[in-house]
DNA sequence: GCGGGAAGGTTCGATGATCGAAAGATTCCA
DNA sequence: TGGAATCTTTCGATCATCGAACCTTCCCGC
């Protein structure tokens, strides 16, 4: 035993922050391998993420500075992000009516198909392990994740 | 209404597929932050997270071979990343008694401080956060942070 | 022992994602 | 109408990453 600190053993609640890590570590591979597979960076993922979610909110497209402050990216890395993507005919760009300084970048129904393929058999295989939990468990997971990503989210990374 | 396919309503089954996806972005934007006030990269956080993570796992350290491999990436990648870290002093390289082309690769005292300054604090609120929530909650999160994490990990992103 | 192959790391040259600064285009306001 | 403000793009430079070749060290059959 060459005296290494060692994890602080903090039970149950030690247990949830181990998981969480190992959660992330997973789903950071899982992109990575999805992306790769698709000649696709990790940073092209992230924005049809974004873009996805933001046609599923109802907020509809996002303008590259929306999108380069989602990616924590810059204005000009933006751009080439946009033109790579819309290059493979995933996303496309359409000048904003009324502010015309403005593009609204959209996603292609080619881009939502590619993501269903990408994440629905995942998204499908969550749902299926979610059958062994009864609504109270749910409701206490919701729960959990809604706080987790607060906590994250608020955090201050020093 | 233009038409949009929206978001197929899955109940709080679905709630749970969002915010695991809000946990992951949160999660992302920590880490970038808090590599980016420090001058690292991505891939270096990931990297001193999977070493931390060996020497409290017992495993003590990785080699340059097993950490380009936890990190997906390849040998040459990783020797200039070993290379960065090492310059500012966040690991050290030793040569393998026994095996001598094998190098270890082990994370200082320094950088133990720092990764304790970056995640300590959120560490803490995550557990301060957990107390909301009696044992028998916990053990539910337990079972399904494990379960979400084996489901991501064996998903095949197509 | 002693060669030939295998394994582990590193070096080298090239690619490309990203950044900061500056420019272009458009809108808003005095 | 003129000037500041906003949004995006262009430009030049930096650096992380990759693939291929190379070097060292180990293992195994003879």
């Amino acid at each position: 035993m060459t005296a290494h600190p060692g994890p602080p053993d903090l039970g149950p609640k030690g247990e949830v922050l181990r998981l969480l890590q190992a959660l992330t570590t997973a789903t950071l591979h899982f992109t990575d391998r999805a992306a790769a597979s698709r000649g696709l960076h990790r940073s092209d993922l992230q924005a049809l993420q974004a873009l996805v979610g933001a046609r599923e909110s109802g907020a509809g497209t996002l303008t590259p500075g929306e999108l380069a402050q989602a990616l924590t990216l810059s204005p000009s890395a933006t751009t080439s992000l946009v033109d790579r993507l819309e290059r493979v005919g995933h996303v496309e760009r359409h000048h904003d009516r009324g502010d015309r300084r403005r593009i609204s970048v959209a996603v292609t129904e080619h881009a939502g198909v590619e993501a269903r393929a990408m994440f629905g058999p995942m998204a499908a295989a969550m749902v299926e392990a979610l059958a062994d939990f009864d609504a109270e468990e749910v409701a206490t997971i919701v729960r959990f994740l809604d706080v987790a990503t607060d906590v994250v989210a608020t955090s201050d990374p020093g």
